[in-house]
DNA sequence: TCTGGTGTTTGCGTTAGCGCAAAACGGAAC
DNA sequence: GTTCCGTTTTGCGCTAACGCAAACACCAGA
């Protein structure tokens, strides 16, 4: 069993109010495990048997319909949690995991969770904290998907995943991971084919640069006024 | 300062494994009020001073747009906690809470939390346990407004509040709290003229029998095909 | 009984965005 | 260098749903 090293994760929301030795502890508890890029980490439906906390790489979590539409929950970024199962009481994982880029996860298994709780109770005061902040940020989604439009939505998602997950370059940020056209429409509720009318225009007024799975936000500051306007002027 | 009874509320989800003698100390702490219909407990961006139990009645979350328009975050129903901006490390609330009908509700100060996790850890998985179905709940809706169309996620609306809050009667079931096409839009992500256009389709199909801020199903099992067929048929 | 206000219904023109289809592009493997 | 496959782009027609506006129903209070 690989040693983790507790500096690296010392810091992390999660272990807030832990101590050392406790990490310790929670940790001798892990072990690490590698994906690969674009394997599955659990999926949908399946028995929760481990919950997780991402050390390196990107995660994407989606949801699938019965008819087999899918949507993204979310990006899972390094230092944050997922497949919290258990802390909802579920038996089964309601999404499945896919690593977007090779990806290094610390994984318990579900069944030392209570146990971990009743010895150190500061875990589930910055688990209850961390769903707390995800149900908002779920709310936020909802109401922007019911008051906005398209584009402003996918202004919306690119300056959050910048935020969450970019990379500073010269001039621009770029988004650290591989993302399609077809993962931002999940995101944010329509078809790849609006993304792609969408991107498509931003690129010719220099708004953005991007290629195959791959965006760069050349004017950050130009896409926050899209995000914001409420519906009205067009291009001039 | 009323006595509360612990017996209307010991068996609630949020007091599991706790003692009769833990739970008369955390209702010590806790004072209730009266609201009468229409008025609001705490609006979105005020302080969170407190959180809340819901012992009768029923409370509309609704969330406001920095330019006024709102969605429905969620009906409470008796039983059930809200306004728990504590337990995700917020300051104000995110929402704005108005009891729609007249409700009587248990309420903590903010404060008291830290105090009473502490002594009664089992609050904080309980409450973790809450918000993280919530999540669930959220992450569903999302992927409804997503995947389906209006007429689908209004009638899976429909079919939740008669769940949540239904009353049954010789031939139906009735949704026991002022509800008005305008709050059901703001469930679902649409208006309440679409709404309005529905609803008075289905009555005409003898489906549902409505009114003034009131709605009885009088066939939920042909409102569940409703709200399950993918995207075909229409009126023979 | 009348009157005002809030909620509801309905018609009608408009459109944002979907859905289908086809072509172009770009990487990776050989 | 060539081939192959997944991604992206773009055109075009369509329609679900919106937005506006007007009429209507219902309840409460004077």
């Amino acid at each position: 069993m690989a040693k983790v090293d507790t500096s690296l994760v010392a810091h992390l929301p999660l272990f807030a109010g832990v101590t050392p030795e406790a990490l310790d502890e929670i940790l001798r508890e892990a072990r690490s495990a590698r994906y690969p890029r674009n394997s599955a980490i659990f999926e949908q439906g399946a028995d929760a048997q481990s919950f997780f906390l991402l050390l390196h790489g990107h995660v994407r979590a989606a949801k699938t319909t019965p008819t087999g539409e899918q949507i993204v929950v979310r990006y899972v970024a390094p230092g944050e949690t997922f497949g919290l199962a258990m802390a909802i009481g579920a038996v089964q994982y309601p999404a499945t995991a896919i690593a977007v880029d090779d990806s290094v996860v610390l994984i318990w298994p579900t069944s030392a969770w209570p146990r971990l709780v009743e010895r150190f109770p500061s875990l589930a005061a910055n688990t209850l904290q961390t769903v707390g902040t995800r149900l908002q940020e779920s709310h936020t989604r909802i109401l922007e998907m019911s008051t906005q439009q398209v584009e402003q939505r996918v202004a919306h998602a690119l300056l959050r995943l910048a935020k969450q997950s970019g990379r500073k370059l010269d001039h621009g940020i770029e988004i650290d991971f591989p993302i399609s056209r077809q993962d931002i429409a999940q995101m944010t509720g329509t078809t790849l084919h609006t993304v792609s009318r969408i991107l498509s225009g931003w690129e010719s007024q220099g708004l953005v640069e991007s290629g195959r799975q791959r965006i760069i936000l050349r004017e950050p500051h130009r896409i926050v006024v899209l995000a914001e306007r409420s519906a009205d002027s067009g291009a001039a």
